[in-house]
DNA sequence: AGTCGTTCTGCGCAATCTGATCAGTGATGG
DNA sequence: CCATCACTGATCAGATTGCGCAGAACGACT
């Protein structure tokens, strides 16, 4: 399998997160090749699904949600996580939900306003039927931010 | 506290996550407001850290990182956190850490392109002096991919 | 060696967008 | 009543985009 990426796509994903607001002109000089490559390494990364979009990047904490937690939710058996996953989808305080391994688990990251927000949102959370039982760890800080760019050097030097 | 975001902005953060690639002055077409006005409202918004940025949001499964888990990391006491996050940051495969509630833990969302090869990958983040014990939970499917946008509104409305 | 397919280059054009600015207007609050 | 603030609608020069094209470079295959 070839590689998803090479040395230049790396470079320019790099430059892409540093800068987002440069234009593909701009890019091309930074990068020494001609605007068309942009364009078309641009036009290629997204098109495999590398890039999955440049939307905006929002802060929880700045919209007034400054509390981070992490829940695991035991799922009762029958009906399926695909209920589950729809209520959980309603409420906007969850960010995101895995399932994960041991019996029909689900792990979600939420936020809140404030502690006694949080109880909140668990309870909405666990108001659902198909939900036996729930364990929450919240996040006292945010060691290492999300990120992905280090990934794109190492996709680049294996293949 | 006057709220944060207004319901101009919901419906221009909206629209930016929908068409990321629209500009100024397409934005403020669809929103019906003059081009100035969205100027202002996005500066506003990067400059209070609402939005923290456009950059690419990279696929780690597309760059070939298909699996998806996340690991509890308890931590040696003495020491502190910040040594094993810088150690932790030096692996590409880790995305995010946070510490968590109960006694000096750590959680990390990491990715591997297999089985084997998270094995390796946890091999590598425990290699660490500090890291006493590791228990890992392998994401089985994404139930809800992560999102911000029901946030937003959430803000507006209640302020 | 010869040929093909792909990628990159360098160029040009028309159309569009950007950043900045300005005067006028309506709403808010002192 | 007046000051302040946000929004409007407009203008301007300059930069950028989307698009296509011909030629060169490169590797793969016959």
């Amino acid at each position: 399998m070839t590689p998803t990426v090479d040395e230049l796509d790396v470079r320019l994903v790099e430059l892409l997160a540093a800068e987002p607001r440069i234009g593909v002109l701009e890019a091309s000089r930074r990068l020494k090749v001609a605007r068309g490559t942009v364009q078309a390494r641009l036009d290629r990364l997204v098109a495999r699904g590398v890039i999955k979009g440049f939307g905006p990047e929002l802060d929880p904490a700045a919209l007034g949600f400054g509390v981070t937690a992490f829940i695991t939710l035991e799922i009762r058996q029958s009906g399926g996580h695909d209920p589950v996953a729809a209520h959980l989808s309603t409420i906007p305080e969850v960010l995101e939900a895995y399932t994960i391994t041991g019996g029909g688990d689900l792990l979600c990251r939420i936020v809140a306003r404030s502690n006694a927000d949080l109880q909140r949102v668990i309870d909405e959370i666990v108001s659902y039927d198909g939900i036996l039982r729930a364990s929450t760890l919240i996040a006292l800080a945010e060691q290492l931010p999300y990120r992905t760019l280090p990934l794109v050097g190492k996709a680049a030097r294996h293949g």
